[in-house]
RNA sequence: UGGGGUGUCGCCAAGUGGUAAGGCAGCGGAUUUUGGUUCCGCCAUUCAAAGGUUCGAAUCCUUUCACCCCAGCCA
């Protein structure tokens, strides 16, 4: 670990300087990662990942716990549970043995809330929900007292404990906290505690059947755990009071919140609603579609832990709303690509070329390097031989300015191998060209000449005979407009999805070693991006290939100039 | 028009009274057996706006403006 990857400061990690300054804590650092098990995570859940995992990392003895805040049974699930489990390890945190639920609290939240009834701070209310709603108010009416407010301690005890027991329905009893009706903090407004909820919880069963709310539940499950700073987005900055409130109240260990700015990208949607549309109406291949953000797709998609580790480092922690240019996220996923992936040759679209001047039924095992960013990737040998297939589109009959790829009479180097030049072109009856005559330096083995001529460029390539047949999964961003969720009144963020984000090209020749490819590592098929095999729908003899990102491509941006004008 | 927040380059983001870091994007140019990578240069006289305090203000004060969040028995 060199002292250059020092991650900058931000206001968290500035408020925990201070509080070790101060012995707060007794220099202790604990934070916790609470997801709600009732959806997949995504890369906005990252950021938080990567916030309360690295200050743990970084600070002596610091710790993170995994807690899964499972307080209402009707919307969480085991799958969800085992599914965040796997992305955070993914991501490549440990919270060693402090895998936490909130509903292993469930006896100790009862007990705190019968402390406070007996304290006159919390009391059963019999009013309905649209009465509690009616009486809470507005933004700028106070709100007014429950009738039931006043009543005994022993009465609301009594009660609560009849709640516990299943005396009573859904929704007709509910333990709300006594502070103010009045408040201009509308979560102050006596909030609800407990709800009656017949329902089977994904851990805890039939066992009960009131259910602690958010508020009441999460700063008990923080302060049980010594949790040091309780960080959270923004919009909790609103119940901060009544966090504050409830732990007063029972005069237990305070943990503090900690608010920051959650993530947004562009050319995406990261709200947990509108993902779950786009799989449950099969806009998407599933959760783990490579076009989500869902950390599942991304992994799908070749993503790498590092990239999404360095992106969250580098975008930094603040409170003020933004929204992270997506090209920031493939800048961080290309840095760490280029460094690890093996290159290979792979040709998408072929264009046949006869180099008619090499011998027959010859071929040649060419040593290729593995990655020039890495010396210890080492060499591979590949076939070369007198059928070849480049790309389609590195050959054009007229060559426009700056071209420097095959055209008619013009050298170009075949990566690793031979300096070519194109003599003829083979069309079919249609005009649709079909083939190239080709003819090659023999004194250019390796793809360089001694008397030091200039060949500008250089083609990837693989021989007719020995490369195989693939898929491969083209992607574009999944929405075309940055903001997808501004639409024309009355319509849906999905008239925004781009019919172009999916382009499957079977065409696909790839270099023999491939036949052996890992699903687990990543590739750069040599000029056209990093790749990897998708596991979802590659078999051996049917191989598919997720494009994870393209090259950057200054030829492509030099067209769209000349175009543009 | 209640309360809580936020406004620094196209996008993030440092900066905490001493004269505007860095990254991404963009634009030039060099190197290159990937039009990749790498490298080098350019890119905020100005910090939402207007006043004020000060030798000195993005930082302090005043006023104004814009945007975000809150009226679930969701989290």
């Amino acid at each position: 670990m060199s002292d250059e990857t020092v991650k900058p400061g931000n206001f968290i990690r500035d408020i925990i300087n201070t509080d070790n300054q101060t012995s707060k804590y007794d220099q202790r650092v604990h934070t916790r990662f609470p997801p709600e098990p009732n959806g997949y995570l995504h890369i906005g859940h990252a950021k938080s990942i990567c916030l309360n995992f690295g200050i743990a990392e970084d600070y002596p003895g610091g710790k993170c716990n995994l807690r899964f805040d499972d307080t209402n049974p009707t919307k969480e699930e085991d799958e969800y549970v085992n599914s965040i489990i796997e992305d955070v390890r993914w991501l490549g945190f440990d919270w060693a043995d402090r895998l936490f639920f909130a509903s292993d609290y469930f006896e100790k939240m009862y007990d705190y809330a019968v402390q406070l009834i007996q304290i006159g701070k919390a009391y059963v209310d019999d009013l309905t929900a649209d009465e509690i709603r009616e009486h809470r108010g507005t933004l700028t009416k106070p709100g007014q007292d429950s009738p039931w407010r006043n009543r005994s301690i022993e009465e609301s005890l009594s009660l609560f404990e009849a709640m516990k027991n299943g005396k009573f329905e859904n929704g007709q009893k509910v333990l709300r906290a006594k502070i103010d009706m009045k408040s201009p903090n509308l979560n102050m407004r006596d909030p609800v505690m407990y709800r009656i909820l017949h329902a089977a919880h994904h851990r805890t069963g039939d066992k009960w059947c009131i259910y602690p709310m958010y508020d009441w539940a999460h700063g008990l499950e923080d302060s049980i755990e010594g949790i040091t700073h309780s960080i959270c987005t923004l919009e909790f900055e609103d119940h901060r009071p009544l966090y504050d409130w409830f732990l007063d109240a029972l005069g237990t260990y305070h943990p503090r919140q900690i608010e920051f700015a959650r993530l947004n990208l562009n050319y995406t949607v990261m709200s947990k609603r509108k993902l779950l549309k786009l799989v449950k109406e099969n806009f998407v291949d599933g959760w783990d579609d490579p076009r989500l953000p869902t950390l599942s797709g991304m992994r799908r998609r070749g993503y790498t832990p590092q990239a999404i580790r360095e992106f969250a480092d580098i975008i930094g922690v603040s409170k003020s709303n933004s929204t992270v240019d997506i090209s920031l996220l493939e800048h961080c996923l290309r840095d760490n690509l280029n460094k690890n992936a093996r290159r290979v040759m792979a040709v998408l679209e072929p264009l046949k070329i006869t180099i008619t001047n090499y011998p027959e039924k010859h071929i040649e095992w060419l040593e290729a390097e593995n990655n020039p960013e890495d010396a210890a990737a080492g060499t591979r040998k590949i076939p070369f031989s007198r059928e070849l297939y480049i790309e389609q589109e590195d050959f054009k009959e007229e060559s426009p300015a700056k071209w420097f790829r095959l055209a008619p009479g013009k050298e170009v180097r075949l990566k690793h191998a031979y300096y070519i030049t194109c003599t003829d072109v083979v069309k079919d009856a249609s005009g649709k060209i079909i083939e190239l005559k080709c003819t090659y330096d023999p004194h250019s083995k390796g793809g360089w000449t001694e008397d030091g001529r200039k060949v500008k460029g250089t083609l990837h390539w693989v021989t007719v005979e020995h490369s195989i047949p693939a898929e491969v999964r083209m992607y574009d961003h999944l929405f075309m407009t940055a903001d997808p969720e501004a639409v024309p009144e009355g319509q849906d963020f999905t008239v925004n999805l781009n019919p172009k984000s999916l382009e499957i090209v079977t065409t696909c020749r790839i270099e023999p070693g491939l036949a052996q490819a890992s699903a687990t590592e990543r590739y750069q098929f040599l000029r056209k991006g990093y790749f990897c095999l998708d596991p979802k729908h590659s078999r051996p003899g049917h191989l598919v290939f997720n494009q994870t990102t393209g090259l950057k491509d200054s030829w492509a941006k030099l067209e769209n100039k000349s175009q543009s004008i």
